[in-house]
Parts: structure tokens; sequence; C-alpha cells
DNA sequence: GTGAAAGCGCTAACAA
DNA sequence: TTGTTAGCGCTTTCAC
């Protein structure tokens, strides 16, 4: 059933049809309410494709995750589809798997298909890549990212911060011999981890110790294999992991190893994750506004697009901070943020 | 950059450049190389719309999931992607919310953009709703469902036999007073689980318990207040949980009563999820297919999509089976299936 | 082997 | 207020 039908069936153009549709105010009431019937009767929808071709607007945004398995990033996505649905957006959810390949012909298809903007989830592309698609006229908003890229719109959170405040926090629950479980990704959140844990370190007058830094996979693989690895080398007091899943493989490599975690190797992590505090002990992480970060990553993203001069829109970058959430793995005397 | 400018710029007609990409092999070879050329050198990707318009096709599919940030529907959602990608198509995972109209929205917005088939997770519509689709001519694929719905092409995995198999097990290892934490949702699943629950009760001549039977809403809270509830009713031998995360949650609340797992009550989920490796003790559990479950049902879809005459093609159910995954938990003494 | 032109379904400028 | 028509970018039939 298409528009020419329509107008056929009621008596009228197919000019007066496209009104009802999109200048309503500008047809006779009595006509439009005619056509109307008309369009509920054969169930009518406009063809998606000859819009598109007038339109040259998709209302539709493309997302790249780098792992769709990976809750905290679909987290991130949950709180993009919160924003742009609402503003009647659909979005394709794509799987960049950590991958610059796989990333930059989801991409393609993206810019093939015209979507009206894109949201990347720590993109692995360069900034030349990403470049490409302000030549295709595509809006692109950043949300974390594997170097400071400036010249894009971005949300991230500071993780230097959150790194310093934690490792102040393990120092002041009485640990000193910290080692770090390093994320081995080149993202500049774990760069931006890395000088927080050294800034943490010397406020109280330490000197970081290489050996006690070790650079993992981003996996709960990771952590244990790392932690293998550091207890091979040296028995710290604390263990700080870049992020939670790490921290689960430090765990358990740690029951393994018969040490009893808090009391003879504090633990700490980052992210707050479903199941941090399901674990035994509980873990001590940085809570991470996710889905907030989605939020105001789409929020950026539509801003972009309903600019009509984009010349006059000012680039910008959006910090989000994490938050100290205290449990049982650091060993500290109170329990703060339980279950739920 | 349309095809009319390409055209001009190799000194050809639109027709000729339309069938360098459509039908090489009419064209001559050097005027299809000094074609290919000019795309090349103008980055010229063919309008989508345009396309679309004379294809009525649009390599795209549709998912609508439950809920995005449960991993085991995205683990589905995975299988469904390695398989549609590698085919060029491209997917809109959409949040179904376990909500009716949500899903009936999103589904709706699926028919306009003329996606070319749609998968449903665990949909929560009625069977007269989906049959809509098939009135838009859109191919359908259910994974799991919400009550047997024979006509519609399913893929899903046999709940009864995981339930009869893990219950038996739990018998197995000595306890006879099992409870069961039944998922509250309306699914057929959950029904199936009750019934090889007790089918596998009878099995060793004991009558199901009414009081031992605790609807819980499917999340690891639910499991939590649904052990609350029974404790203060009863107190079993063993816990089955209708998935992991009720049994996640089962485990903080028998730990918050004191109660040790397994020494004095037994546990087991269903699912494998991701955690349940990483709890204390290790969880037994069922291991599902999930990813595979994606895989069959995309490949159902394709095989829909790609056959000609809809009207032979027949309806097809696929049952896929779990596997019992011993652990610590369920207190049997050996330990099979640990990490990794 | 190639080009001219009709047509896919819709929008919007222009005319009435 | 409504209708006529060109045009969005592409594919394909029909001529040549």
């Amino acid at each position: 059933m298409n528009i020419k039908q329509i107008a056929k069936k009621a008596g009228v153009s197919v000019a007066t049809v496209s009104r009802v549709m999109n200048h309503p105010e500008n047809v006779a009431e009595h006509t439009r309410e005619k056509i109307r019937k008309v369009m509920e009767e054969e169930g009518y929808k406009p063809n998606w494709f000859a819009q598109g071709l007038n339109f040259n607007k998709t209302m539709t945004i493309g997302l790249i995750v780098p792992h769709i398995l990976n809750q905290m990033y679909m987290e991130i996505a949950k709180g993009v589809e919160d924003v742009v649905l609402a503003k009647g957006y659909i979005t394709f959810i794509g799987n960049g798997e950590m991958n610059p390949k796989t990333e930059r012909e989801y991409l393609d298809q993206l810019i093939q298909r015209k979507v009206d903007g894109i949201i990347i989830i720590f993109s692995s592309l360069e900034s030349d890549e990403l470049a490409r698609l302000e030549k295709n006229d595509i809006p692109l908003v950043l949300i974390g990212a594997n170097r400071d890229a400036p010249e894009f719109n971005m949300v991230k959170v500071d993780a230097k911060i959150a790194a310093e405040t934690m490792v102040k926090h393990l120092l002041g629950c009485g640990h000193k011999r910290i080692a770090f479980l390093m994320g081995s990704d080149p993202r500049e959140e774990n760069e931006d981890m890395y000088d927080g844990y050294c800034r943490g370190l010397r406020s109280a007058g330490i000197r970081p110790d290489e050996d006690m830094v070790i650079k993992v996979d981003n996996s709960i693989e990771g952590g244990y294999q790392g932690t293998k690895k550091l207890l091979s080398i040296t028995r710290p007091e604390a263990i700080y992991a870049a992020n939670d899943n790490i921290a689960f493989g430090a765990l358990d490599a740690l029951k393994e190893s018969g040490i009893s975690v808090p009391d003879e190797v504090a633990l700490a992590g980052f992210g707050n994750y479903r199941m941090s505090n399901m674990v035994e002990p509980k873990l001590t992480t940085s809570e991470v506004p996710y889905h907030k970060m989605g939020v105001y990553g789409a929020r950026l993203l539509m801003d972009i697009i309903e600019t009509q001069d984009k010349e006059e829109f000012d680039t910008r970058m959006i910090t989000l901070q994490s938050k100290l959430k205290v449990r049982k793995s650091c060993g500290h005397n109170e329990r703060i943020g339980e279950m739920f």
C-alpha cells in the first residue's frame, strides 16, 4: 500500500496525503480526517526509503561497543538508548571486538547507511580515521578514548583521580607495598590510572616500584595470570586492579595460592561491576557512572545533530568522576556499600 | 558525490556506472576499469535509500532482547551477529524491557524500517501480535518463548530435561528435600523447569511439596528475597534455582543466615553464567548453549529470507540441550568444570 | 557494449 | 486548501 493508493482511495492527490503526514496544519480538517481514516484502515506506513531519499535523514545512530558481552559497555549503551529512543532515534549496536579492522568495517557500514550520528565507546582507531566521519558530515561522539583526542567531542571518566583516590585509600588502610595490575590496552584510561597510581604513592613519599606494575589483559583471565606472575616476583600488601574483572581474576589466583584476602593481601578494583559485591570478600572498587556516560554522550550527539550550523558548535569534552566504594576486600574495618 | 557525477567524470552514462556495481560482467573491461577508478578516487558509495527504494531490501535485521544488560541474552545476540554479519547484514538491537508495550513499539519501528527479518528473544507478546509480522511479510524467528507457539520458527533449550537432570543429580548427592526457586515470568521455560523438577523428584518416589516451590523475580535480588522467604517456612537440604542469578541471590541470603553451602544446604543454578565459577563456593549449574541458540536462530532466519517461495518453507522448532556442570555448591565430592 | 528514459514512493515548490 | 509536477539517486528495460 503506497501513497498513491491511499490518495486514490481518499479521493485526493498524493500531495495532500503527504501533507497530512508532514504538515497537517495545512490541510482542511475535513480532508485530513478522511485521509487519516483511510490510512488507518489500510495500516499505511510511508516507505522508509522514499522518505529517506527526500529528507536525507535516517533517525538512526550507530553505536560501536568494544565488546558486546561486557556488561559495563552495555550499561553505557543503555544510557545512550534511553536518550535517543526518546527522541525517536533507533540504534545500530555494533561489536568493535577491540579490533581496528572490525571497527573500521562497522564504521563503513554505518557511513553507507547514512546514520545521523555515531558514538564510539573506547575506539581503537586513530584520529585520522575518525576524522573520515567529519568528511562524511556525520557527527561523532567518543565515550572514553584510546588516546587524548581533544579534537573530538567526548565523554570520559577521570581515571587518574580515581586511581589516586583508591591508592590513598589503600595507604590509609595501612598498606604500603601496593601493586598495580594495569590494563594492557593502549587506551588513555590505562595511562591515566598509572599516573594516578604513582601520584597516590608519591603523596605518601613512596617511589613506585616497576616490579609491582604488571600489564595484564583486560579480563578475568588476565587478572588471574597477572597475579600469578606478580606473586612469583614479589609479595605486595595490596593489589590494585585496573578494573573489577581483573580483580576477580586476581582474587581467584590469590585464593588458589592460599593467600587470604584481605588479611594477607588487600584487593581493590575499578568499575563496581555487578558481581563485585557477590564475590567473597566483597570487592572495594570505584563506582563509575557508566549509564550516565552513555546519557551525556547521547545528549551531546543529539545536540550536534540538532545544531544547524555545525561551524558554531564548540567541541566539548565532558569528564565525569567515579566514586570510592569501600567494601571488605581492602581490609578496611568498616563495611560500606554492601549488596544491592 | 552521486552516480551522475561519477558518470560524468568517467564520460559514460549513469546506466553504465550502475552496471559496474550490479552486473559488472555486462560492461567492457576497459570501461569497467575506468569507472572503478573514478569511483575509487571519489570514494563513491551508492546512496542507501535510492538502492533500497529499488531493491526493497535493507540487509538489516532486527533483534529484540528482553534486557540488554543481561549477559546471557547478549551471548545469544552475539551468536546472531556472528552469523548475519558474515552475510552482510547489520543488526538493530532493541531492548524489550520485558515489557509488551516497549516491545511492541520497537517492533513497529522495525517494521517501518523494513528490516528483512526479525528475531525476538523471549518475546512478551502474544501470538496474534507476532502474527502481524507475517502480514507485513517479515520473517520471524523466536528464541525461547513465553508460551508454546508452534506456529512460529523457533529455537529453545530443553529446560524440562535440564531440571530433571539437575534434580536427579542433587538426589544422587544425597539431598532429598529439594526446594525450587522458580522464575515468575510467564515464560514457557519456567513451566518446563517446574515439570522437570517434579518429574525428577517423582523418579525417586518423592512427592513435590508446594511449600518448597517459591516463585521469584528473575534476578539476584529475587533469589535473595525468595530464599529468605523459603527459610522462614522450611529448611531444605538443597535449593535449585531457575537460573544462576537467582542462585547468586540465594547464596547471599544463605550466607547472611549463617548457613554453609554446600555443607548445610546444597545449591544449584541454571545457565552457567560467567560468574558462576567465581562465587564461593563455585556454583553447580547447567551450561546452556546461548551462543549457539543465537547462531541457529540466525541461520534459520537467513534460510527463510533466502527462500523465494515462502509457502514452501516449513516452520521449524529447534530444541537444544543444556549440559550439567558439576562444581562445589551441590556438595558433590568431585570437582569438575572449574575456572576458565 | 552502451545510453535514454521510465519508475521506485515520497516531498515540496509552484500553480490554481 | 488542494493539485500538478519535478526531483531525490538508483536500477533496469528497451533501443541502438
